[in-house]
DNA sequence: CTGAAAGCGCTTACAG
DNA sequence: CTGAAAGCGCTTACAG
């Protein structure tokens, strides 16, 4: 059992309140010097460190953060998470990691575990458009970010990239080389980056004279095997596309095995572009065209909103949207990027 | 502010700890129908839940654990968090993710405030051999198991591999293929799986009459930066190697780097073997032989005998290895394996 | 059978 | 200036 304060107040022949302010390093403290250092050299001695439950239910704050996202096993996620770490660990703060695996329940079932456990805010980045959960955090008066995903656009704070745009900026890249009949792996109806991102689409679309066709809009979800399923839908049009536009990396992840398999040639017989350069985009065979966001800088923005709010004990409704951009490599454009270049790659850190 | 039990008690009119125990279920309490009825309906109304923190001070249990890996991003970790979630989530934990980018230090750093904030255990997948860290958990009596690398042989509860084995498995094949220059990109020599894999690789040299080289042994870490250099020192020799034993995974991708830089084709001028078969390596252009651990059970495993520990309140020393296993794909056979076979490719999840 | 009290370990406003 | 007390919200052994 580590010492307490009373162990330490008997052990030195005072109160525990005083060991306590000066293990705090109370200014208001007037004690006699000697007094001190023998405190001092005891709370040494010990490596005395303050129960943080006991601290926490007097003080009413935990030093801790939750992170709910679907799945860390996503690469997406993970540097998100990391970003998260990166901001909040320098101020104290340890981070719970929840995984919902996309399941609304789970993610209501997490957080009110969260809550009970009285974490000093939360980061969501699982949430859907109009989510009952994020209306529930708002109405405990939990302080939270939300993260690449949106439920309201004008309530809540937020970090994330502009969808529309950046599906605009991927969808032109296709028009532009050339293609008219551009295909898109679409998200779901349910969640904000799966209507803006179709939307962009369809923008970029009329922008440049194509009309819509419905068929070449499948939605995919945002896993691999989705992925996979609707490029191959796509793939067996009669008049089937030749470029596509995927709603995540993963999914176009998918689409490329979907080409493989078809015996279809990337970029040649379909050009593929993603979102969100994942690691792995980069060091795919041909390198994956997609559109760049700062995942990193999602999370450790996302912990300094949350940390302000902590703070100031006033809940925020700041948005950062980070502008996306467009990187041209060699699944749209014969030789373009380089795969695995050494400067682009991602350093993995240790086993 | 939640609600507590002082205010429901004065709602109800009966003693604060009279609604605890019909919170609890506590089979000892008699108490009129009526009465029971009343309470009941306000904890489902209030939708009370209690107070972790002041349960976890009481209880001396925090249902918290944690897990401490050099990096989340690097997708071993990723899979291994995913198995303690998933062991540790059914039993009420949640689970707290600490990265220490394989720096003691931060090792250190993080243990001491988990220990501050009580968790019920800690998982470690970032240990040192003889690490004072380890010793340091086992004297302050904090439940925890180690994972992937062990500290002392004998001393502690720990989940992973046969990497003496492995390593031999992987060389052995190389061998096997006729190589006769075989070199090794190794791990550190404080690190346990840097140990027993350049042990296994010496001994399958041994088994197959071939002498072991000193030159042919690289030190490269466990980064794909690492592995890239580490590799091009390899690829540079006058008497070059024609295959390569990488410590792990990320290391071979760093050595597949090297090789395409240098004009060497995989497998034919360099065959490159792997260690953990993470998702990358089989989704790689050729993909990557290597060795399967089972990653995920890793966790979930430790997440079992973390929990019979705590449950038992005694320490443990149970050892569970895995055996490890060859999975020969295109980077050592032309044409072995397919790359990105939808069956044997991961499925991730949503966005 | 139920209520009241003690106590988990801490911090801090208050009294002496 | 310092000590003693209250109180954070809970659980449970104990007394009535």
């Amino acid at each position: 059992m580590p010492v307490t304060l009373k162990e330490l107040g008997a052990r030195a022949r005072v109160h525990p309140s005083t060991v306590s302010r000066v293990a705090n390093n109370d200014p208001s403290l007037r004690i006699a010097p000697l007094t001190r250092q023998r405190i001092e050299a005891l709370l040494r001695e010990t490596e005395y460190r303050p129960n943080g439950v006991a601290r926490g239910l007097k003080l009413r704050q935990t030093l801790v953060l939750a992170v709910v996202i679907p799945d860390i096993t996503n690469p997406f996620f993970a540097a998100l998470f990391r970003g998260v770490e990166d901001g909040a660990s320098p101020h104290g703060y340890n981070v719970l990691l929840c995984n919902t695996d996309g399941s609304p329940q789970r993610q209501r079932s997490h957080l009110q575990s969260l809550h009970a456990r009285r974490v000093d805010g939360v980061i969501l980045a699982s949430s859907f458009l109009k989510d009952p959960t994020v209306r529930w955090l708002r109405h405990q008066r939990i302080p939270y970010v939300l993260v690449n995903r949106f439920s309201d656009e004008d309530h809540d704070p937020f970090v994330g990239s502009d969808d529309l745009l950046g599906a605009r900026l991927a969808t032109a890249h296709l028009a532009e080389l050339g293609h008219r009949r551009i295909g898109h792996l679409a998200g779901k109806p349910t969640v904000s980056t799966g209507v803006l991102r179709r939307r962009g689409y369809l923008a970029a679309l009329t922008e440049h004279g194509l009309a819509p066709d419905p068929r070449l809009v499948v939605e995919s979800g945002y896993t691999e095997e989705g992925g996979a399923r609707a490029a191959a839908r796509l793939m067996a049009l009669d008049e089937r596309p030749t470029a596509i536009f995927a709603v995540t990396d993963m999914t176009a992840v998918g689409a490329f095995g979907a080409a493989r398999r078809m015996g279809l040639r990337v970029p040649e017989d379909m050009a593929i572009v993603g979102y969100n350069d994942i690691p792995l985009a980069s060091r795919m065979m041909p390198a994956l065209t997609t559109v760049h966001v700062p995942i990193h800088d999602f999370g450790s923005v996302a912990a300094r909103l949350l940390l302000d709010q902590i703070e100031t004990g006033e809940p925020s409704r700041r948005r950062v949207i980070f502008n996306p951009e467009l990187i041209v490599r060699g699944s749209t454009v014969v030789g373009a990027g380089s795969p695995a270049d050494p400067q682009a790659a991602p350093v993995f850190a240790t086993e």
